[in-house]
DNA sequence: AGCACGCCGACT
DNA sequence: GTCGGCGTGCTC
């Protein structure tokens, strides 16, 4: 190929239907390691723009001038050929644009950073005050005088712009010393030095005896020496010690503690037959989708530790997703325990350095194994023998803003690609996955019993409509407070399960029957006792709370619809003696406040756990005997189709949390609707059961996974401009798609105003309708169009959520 | 998405 | 006459 042009083909950082495509450009003879999955900057119109290489050829169907590329950003490329590839499926599939896809790959700091600077051509422009010696930065000009300024000598050609793109990702670098001089010399230095030079002395007197040490960065030589930066700065400018810079990455688990983990477990029976299955498939390279389905406590981590240890002793690699919520120390600890350095941890709470760092290490193949959340799905690994996603049926892998991508479908995406297996673990799988088991398109593997033997905990549905409260108020039954107190008087803990934060959901006027709103959002205000504020959980609108009703004026207001801050209250009236953590999003904001709690739970310093749905999954404490669900119902009255499964799966999880240890374990579930399947079936953790009467329920109602879904939800500040686009989108569809495909809606969502902006919705359900991509990508680009009239169009393949 | 070009109405 | 409002079209 030498001597012949080459050309790169890059897709530009510009998210735009119109430039959602590939811009060639030529390949400058002195950029020589331009290749696919380079990070390059671009001219592109009059200013320049980071891209990504997603091609390289040497012919173009291009009739106009190619510009040249300018930069080759990094020194490896950040992408590899497969990630590469696997934006463009994506893309696709998911309604999105290619770069957002790309840049939803890499960590956030390689996000590249747009300026526009002023520069001054001729010296006496130089010299006005307006530069004060200064570049000036157009994006930060204010100032309506300056700005007429800047117009009139940018037109008298007094001034020009250049635009800079710029790279946000830092590494971080430490110097490292060395001797810079034979072994011999020291001595003779050391003789050489005035008494009174302690720190040369200590210096000089470590290189004698210690001299195999060395390199030593800047950071031990101080501490192991006490030596100060002048020192060595000294050294080096006398030219005992030759000074590099070395990158070094943070550590996010440098704190973890791996002692006490136990290494080898032996498995039982169930864990062996699923262990044995996917190692077959790792040694035989196979494309397997396995469902691993156990019941809480079955032991399926140790399964995928197993199968982890099976691909690196094949010489691949593994890669392990876990929601985010249960990516927690004791689950890193494990991990760390068994693969130690070789694994890297992504996700949400790292700082964008460390995640970065993280990043570098997974790129360079330093890692072996990865665990993260859902973006970790995209890690740069390479030759990938593995893939887990644990509690697979979580919603959180499906990311609810652009890109709208399912991890799950990713990670079968990648597992084509390295011809590897991916296993998805869970007590109780998605409808959709269990389906597909039942088709043959995935391996079932189950686990039927507890690892430690231990039987299930015996869960008891207690009916809110015949029952007695305690206390005065109708949150807690009597029963269910007399156990949480046996529990506690026998020094065992207690977590409750409230699925709604706050104090309390809404404020009604019993004079005037007034509902205090949201002036954003068609939702009732919060009360938040803490804050005395009446908030806002979907905008985060906040007013005091009221005295008297702010329409008519009388002091008869309730508030009612209990959430977890009066629940709180309620205990500490009714147990004095009790402790109480409260873990919701309001006590978890701050970082490290949801490890602090889990700490403090942990050691024994509280009795009771009282929190939303983020206590119910993956929490392991042995000394919990009682779960108690304080209103079973919070979840099924959401009107989504799967609000029986989420139901279930919650119920199901949140009893997984008793009894894991020795100690029998007891469940208490409060709810209106006993009756109702998804409850009775929870209360035996009977999944099987619910699969079957589910599938029936989904077949009835023509959803998932009979049909696939995509929503269409289009939004605008002006209601009726919302409606009627709406409306324009139906009469399309119903034009173009054939009988069996079922379009449902336009109807405002069941929160019909959220921010200002108004919801409507269309759900197609269809089976096989080659027509629908094409049309929806039309409908993207209109969307782009009358983006400028206010009007927003989403498009979601498969929603987990239709609000 | 930006940015320029161009066309038209409203001002020093 | 010029300034600046926004609609339109292009970026290798």
């Amino acid at each position: 190929m030498i001597g012949e042009k080459m050309i790169a083909q890059v897709i530009v950082d510009v998210a735009a239907k119109q430039t959602d495509r590939i811009f060639e450009y030529n390949i400058p003879t002195a950029l020589t390691d331009v290749t696919v999955g380079s990070r390059v900057v671009v001219p592109f119109g009059r200013r320049k723009v980071q891209g990504f290489v997603v091609g390289i050829t040497d012919k173009t169907e291009y009739k106009g001038k190619l510009k040249d590329l300018l930069v080759v950003v990094d020194e490896m490329p950040p992408l590899t050929p497969e990630l590469v590839e696997l934006s463009a499926i994506l893309a696709k599939k998911i309604f999105s644009y290619r770069i957002t896809i790309l840049q939803t790959m890499l960590p956030r700091v390689m996000k590249a950073n747009y300026r526009k600077i002023l520069t001054p051509i001729d010296k006496a422009t130089a010299q006005l005050d307006l530069f004060s010696g200064e570049p000036i930065d157009l994006d930060e000009v204010t100032d309506l005088k300056k700005i007429v300024q800047i117009k009139k000598l940018i037109k008298t050609n007094k001034a020009k712009i250049e635009y800079l793109v710029e790279n946000k990702a830092k590494k971080k670098e430490e110097f490292v010393y060395q001797p810079n001089l034979g072994a011999h010399v020291y001595p003779e230095i050391k003789t050489s030095l005035r008494k009174n030079a302690i720190n040369q002395l200590a210096l000089i007197t470590d290189l004698i005896d210690n001299i195999a040490s060395y390199p030593k960065t800047g950071k031990e030589l101080q501490e192991q020496l006490h030596l100060n930066s002048a020192i060595l700065k000294q050294a080096v400018e006398k030219g005992w010690l030759k000074r590099t810079k070395k990158e070094t990455y943070r550590d996010p688990l440098a704190e973890v503690d791996t002692k006490n983990v136990p290494k080898d477990i032996v498995l039982n029976k169930d864990q062996e037959n699923a262990l044995n299955e996917i190692n077959k498939a790792i040694t035989a390279k196979k494309a397997q989708p396995f469902l691993l389905e156990g019941v809480t406590g079955s032991g399926k981590t140790e399964v995928y530790l197993h199968a982890i240890q099976k691909a690196l002793a094949s010489k691949r690699n593994a890669l392990m997703l876990v929601p985010e919520i249960s990516l927690t120390p004791q689950m890193v600890e494990q991990v760390k325990a068994r693969f130690g350095s070789s694994v890297a941890v992504l996700h949400s709470g790292l700082s964008t350095g460390e995640r970065y760092d993280e990043w570098r290490r997974i790129r360079r193949g330093e890692a072996q194994v990865v665990v993260g959340a859902r973006s970790a799905v995209f890690a740069p690994l390479q030759n990938i023998g593995l893939i887990i996603i644990d509690e697979e049926h979580e919603s959180s892998y499906k990311q609810e803003d652009n890109p709208r991508y399912h991890a799950r479908d990713v990670a079968l995406l990648r597992s084509k690609y390295h011809n590897c297996p991916v296993v998805l673990g869970s007590a109780t799988p998605s409808l959709a996955s269990r389906a597909r088991a039942q088709k043959g398109n995935y391996q079932l593997l189950r686990l039927t019993q507890r690892a430690n033997k231990k039987a299930l905990p015996e869960v008891k549905l207690v009916d809110l409509k015949h029952v007695e409260f305690a206390g005065g108020q109708f949150d807690l039954s009597v029963e269910l407070v007399d156990k949480i107190k046996e529990k506690i008087a026998k020094k065992e803990q207690v977590i409750l399960l409230l699925n709604r934060r706050g104090f309390a959901n809404f404020m009604l006027c019993r004079s005037c029957g007034y509902v205090m709103q949201c002036p954003n959002c068609d939702i009732s205000l919060t009360m938040h006792k803490d804050t005395g504020m009446m908030e806002c959980h979907y905008c985060g609108h906040k007013e005091p709370i009221p005295r008297k009703c702010p329409k008519c004026g009388e002091t008869k207001i309730r508030f009612l619809g209990t959430g977890t801050q009066k629940v709180e209250e309620e205990l500490k009236e009714l147990i004095p003696a009790s402790k109480i953590l409260r873990m919701d999003v309001d006590t978890t904001r701050r970082k490290g406040s949801y490890k602090k709690i889990l700490d403090q739970f942990g050691e024994g310093k509280a009795d009771i756990l009282l929190g939303t749905q983020m206590i119910a999954k993956g929490l392991d404490f042995p000394n919990v005997t009682l779960v108690g669900v304080i209103n079973a119902d919070t979840s099924l009255q959401v009107p989504d189709y799967n609000a029986s499964e989420k139901t279930f799966d919650l119920l199901t999880q949140v009893s997984g949390r008793a009894g894991r240890a020795d100690k029998k374990g007891e469940v208490m579930i409060q709810t209106y609707n006993p009756e109702h399947y998804a409850i009775q079936l929870a209360q035996n953790q009977d999944y099987e059961s619910f699969y079957q009467k589910e599938m029936v329920v989904r077949h009835q109602g023509n959803y998932p996974p009979f049909f696939y879904t995509i929503l269409i939800s289009i939004a605008s500040k002006n209601e009726q401009a919302a409606a009627k686009f709406a409306f324009v989108v139906k009469r399309k569809l119903m034009e173009q798609l054939h009988a069996p495909t079922i379009i449902l809606g336009p109807t405002p969502s069941s929160i019909a105003k959220i921010k200002n902006q108004y919801f409507y919705q269309i759900l197609v359900k269809y089976k096989k309708e080659d027509k629908l991509i094409p049309i929806l990508h039309e409908l993207q680009d209109e969307a782009q169009k009358i983006k400028k009239q206010g009007l927003n169009v989403y498009i979601d393949n498969e929603p987990e959520r239709i609000i």
